[in-house]
Formats: C-alpha cells, structure tokens, sequence
DNA sequence: CATGATTTTGACGGAATCTTAACAATTATC
DNA sequence: GATAATTGTTAAGATTCCGTCAAAATCATG
C-alpha cells in the first residue's frame, strides 16, 4: 500500500513517515503542491494525506484540480486551524476525510486504514486464501493457525496478490506498487522475492501454488482451492 | 504514445510540435479537417489535439462526426475565444477536454497526461466475441468458459484485434502496434502469429473465423456472429 | 564496528516462445 | 486454366523468459 505525503513541514513529515513505515506502509513525500501533481499524474497512490497549507500550490486547490482532472484517489487532508471554514473547504474540493493538527500518530494511522478499506478494490483488514490468513491490522500472516516468518518484502508481496485477486501484474507494477520511487531495484529483484515467499509458504505446508506466472506478461493470484 | 494535431496555423503547430517530442510522444499534424479525418480514418492515435478553426473541415463538425463514427479517442480542443458558447458547443459536440489560446505549453502538457491516463483507464476490461471472452485485468482469454493458453504475442494479437472491430490494419501496422519500435521483425512473424492464434481458437471450438484475410490489403476483425 | 538478517544482483540451465525461411495453398488476373 | 502474386503452414534454430542459487551490498542491532 502506497501512501503519498504532501507536506512540507519536515517536523510533521518525519514521525508520519516513520510510524507509516513501521506499519508496512510505503510512504513518499513531497514537499509543495507542483511535485506532488507531478507524482500523482505519473504513479499510482493507494492514499495521499495533503496539508493545506503549502507552497506553490495549496491543498484545497491542488484536491480540486485531482479530482477535476478524474483522481479518485482517496484523499485525506491535514488542517492546523480548526475552523470550520477549513473543514467545509477541504470537503468540498473533494476531500474524504480530514484530521485537525496536532494529532495522534494512532488516529491518524486509523483514519488511513478506514480510508483505504473504503476504497474500491481495497478489501477489509483480514485477507485470506485457502488456509492461508493475513492480518493487515498487526501485519501477521498464518496458514492453518501457525505463523509464518515473513520478511517485510514478502509481506507486502503477499498483501498486495491478496488485495488484488486474479489480477494479473507485470514485475514493473509490482516495483511501482511495492517500492518508493527513489529507490526501485531492478527486475530480477522480483523474482527473487517471489521465489522466496513461494518457497516459505511450500515450508510451511502449503501444497496449491498462490501465484502463477504468465509466461511474458506477468504474475497473477491464483483461484483460491 | 501517438498524438495528432489538427491545426493550420504554423505559429502554434511549430512550438507544440517541438514540446511534445521533447516529452517522447509521437506527434503527426494535420493543417485541415479533411486529412485529419483521412489520418484518423487509417491510423491510430492515442489522442486527438483539434482546432476549432479549420480550413475544409471545421473542429466542432469534425469532433461531431468522429464520434458519430464511433471513434473513443480522446479529443482536447483548442479555441481562440473563451466563449460559453464554443466552450459548449465543444463539449457538446463530444470533446473531452477543451483549452483556451493562448495557452502554456506546461499546462498543454498537464491535460494531455490526464486525458492519457484517463484513456487507459477507460478501456474497457472484458471484451467479448461471441462466445469468446478476453479479461484484460487478468489477462486471461475463455471460449465457453474454457480457459485458452495463449502466448504472449497471440494474446496481444487477440486484443488488438477485439479493440478495433472492423478496422482493417496491414501487417506492418500490426508490428507497429503490438511491437516495440526497436525490434520490429519481419512482416512473415504476423503471419505465422495469425496462423498459431487461429489454430488455438479452432482447436478450443471456436468454429466460425475471427480474424478475417482481406487480399492484398490485410486483416480484420469479424463481424461477431 | 561487528554480527546477522534482509535485500539486491548476476549467472546459469532449462523451458517456452519467437523468428525465419522454405514450401504448400489460395487468390487474382489474364 | 495458367501464371504471378499473395497468404498459410510448418519445423528448426535463435532468442527470450523464468526459477534458483549464491555472492555482494545494504541495513538493523546490539
């Protein structure tokens, strides 16, 4: 799950960004309203947390012109006053939710996860294939009640196939999806990771494969057993 | 990404032409409405940049009558006076977006991108063919709900095909389109891909033809019984 | 700064696919 | 019908792709 920063504050950034990566959370930054059109017009955000207040661009407009121009990214807004005017402008340039500063680390992450089990194609907290169960809330992953050691990349690996069932990814949409933009390996890192969370789930006793290769175009979840 | 732009006056055709290409889009222009529609008739475009002041053709009456035809490419119009009234006969007439001269070259860019992006998104996911089914999100092709294991370039090939009905395309428009510019084969590797896409089609029980050989000129999709 | 875990990378072999060219079949034209 | 041009089929060699492994690089932790 791909999370987009807007601000520029780096006293807000920091702890954000930190406790949003201990959560499995990817999380990029910008720090003024033009970067941040120009990333979301290129990648794709799962959610972008927007501060109002901004240079070049401010948040209230930089929210209208995303959703004028079709963004459906869920969008939830940071706002230093509590004003009612605030409240009202941010919701109504298209805004989903907003969160008043100073806040809590834990309502914030929160509000984050409600906004993106609302989302489309995102589904609740606990995903499971088969005996196969993953909690999204504690970042745990069982098959047939015994916990399996995960490294953070195979986590995610194995969140973002459950979180999209049977669609099919190229191993360049896995690295947009699964690493920050600054620091995309190459391809064959892909495979490398795929080979080792399949040979993890085969340890534990997992007999049906869980991702199947299209030979040429990509990988894709498999029809549950 | 392929664009064409219809517009007669050098002045404004010379600075965008150059933008663009720096951006790495392919860029055709035509300077009235009567090639634009010849162009459009026999290419593909990803997007459409019309002027509303034409020689021949004007761009609401083109617009109008590339959408009665059934064309879904994007169309940005370009207008001189920012009038409600063309602003309206614009969209009316089935623009998606429209953009007042004169205009920065920045914010050209910034609506093409979108209207791009919007275009991908829009594709249809499943197309269909009578009994023949393709799932572009899975990348996955039935016939009566029998699954077909098609190589790379015959699921390309398949999907070309189902996303132009009618349309005819010469083998050297179809390695135009479905390979990457630098490693374009012989016109020999088309016919040989038709052929093992037909044979698979066949052997599942698709009994009437898909893909149609005009003589001489080169292939179609069929009408879907 | 040393240790161990994780991530990244490149190399290798085997498998699937792509390309090519020769030849067979079909169509157009006279 | 005969001929030339175009298209279809096939099989073999070339190429690309994928999974695995181990070594190198990076990161986290004490």
């Amino acid at each position: 799950m791909k999370i987009l920063l807007v601000e520029d504050d780096e006293n807000i950034v920091i702890p954000i960004e930190e406790d949003l990566d201990e959560r499995n959370y990817i999380v990029e930054v910008a720090s003024d309203g033009k970067t941040a059109w120009e990333l979301i017009d290129v990648f794709d955000y799962d959610l972008i947390l927007l501060d109002v207040m901004l240079p070049k661009i401010d948040g209230i407009s930089l929210c209208q012109q995303l959703r004028a121009n079709g963004c459906k990214t869920p969008i939830l807004m940071l706002t230093a006053r509590d004003t009612i005017n605030d409240k009202i402008k941010g919701l109504d340039a298209g805004a989903d939710d907003y969160l008043i500063k100073p806040f809590d680390l834990e309502e914030l992450s929160a509000r984050v996860r409600a906004l993106l089990r609302r989302g489309d194609s995102v589904l609740p907290p606990v995903l499971s294939w088969g005996e196969l169960c993953l909690n999204s809330n504690t970042c745990e992953v069982f098959f047939q009640k015994k916990v399996l050691n995960l490294s953070p990349k195979e986590y995610r690996l194995l969140e973002f196939f459950l979180r999209h069932p049977r669609r099919l990814f190229t191993r360049a949409q896995i690295l947009d999806h699964l690493w920050s933009i600054d620091q995309i390996p190459e391809e064959t890192t892909v495979k490398a990771h795929i080979s080792s969370l399949r040979q993890k789930l085969k340890s534990a006793g997992m007999e049906s494969e869980l991702i199947e290769t299209v030979y040429g175009l990509g990988y894709r979840l498999k029809e549950s057993p």
